[in-house]
DNA sequence: TCCTATGCCTAGACAATCAATGTATATCTC
DNA sequence: GAGATATACATTGATTGTCTAGGCATAGGA
């Protein structure tokens, strides 16, 4: 279980675009998520996080609206645009192409 | 098929690496062995695959050795050293436990 | 009171990509 | 013999993204 460090960086805006759209609507909940989800594997550093945030909502894939929390301090949430979704679909895409490729290169079994 | 910029870069040591093992014994080899393996999928740039080879020998993962071609310029033929070989695997092994955590979460068939 | 969890954010150091360019030889075509 | 193309290695400067480390802030439990 590990910290896959540059690898992360290639396929981060799509888990996070993935994370938001399965309902983990804010930063913190992303982290949370993507680590539950791949039961540890995956660990989101916040200096990684915001910034991609901030990039995606930039480049118009996600809008953000702050919102009170029950607990602890406001939450930034966000959601996908109509750009977004296409985003995330292209992107699954060519991580689709991208990991076939490299499994058969490497001899991975993708089971 | 494309340009599949940030994916590979966590990818690109393990390709190399694995390529080397494979015959493609010198960087202009390299560079189209996999591109045929990928059928064009994977696009290797001069700018990063020369670096990578110079980090991968200095971090003492691969020897390299000078030899006359038969055809242009000579040739710098790498080898995996056994602590390259060893990598390889740790690589290989982290690259499958990414793949498919990350095939999961986006909902990719692994086919 | 202090620690932990929740929650957002950023600055500076660092690392790697890419486009562009340079160097060099051999071969093929016109 | 002029020019294009394939072979072959290498570097530079701009750009971009990660990570460590810290800051700010609220709430609950020990």
């Amino acid at each position: 279980m590990g910290n896959h460090g540059d690898l992360l960086r290639g396929a981060l805006e799509s888990l996070v675009l993935e994370a938001i759209d399965k309902g983990a609507t804010y930063g913190y909940a992303i982290a949370r998520s993507l680590e539950e989800l791949s039961q540890g594997e995956l660990v989101t550093k916040e200096g990684s996080l915001y910034p991609a945030l901030h990039r995606l909502e930039k480049q118009g894939l996600l809008k953000a609206r702050w919102q009170d929390s029950p607990q602890g301090r406001p939450r930034k949430h966000y959601q996908l645009t109509g750009l977004g979704r296409k985003h995330l679909a292209a992107q699954r895409d060519a991580w689709s192409r991208f990991s076939r490729v490299v499994n058969r290169i490497l001899g991975v079994d993708h089971a």
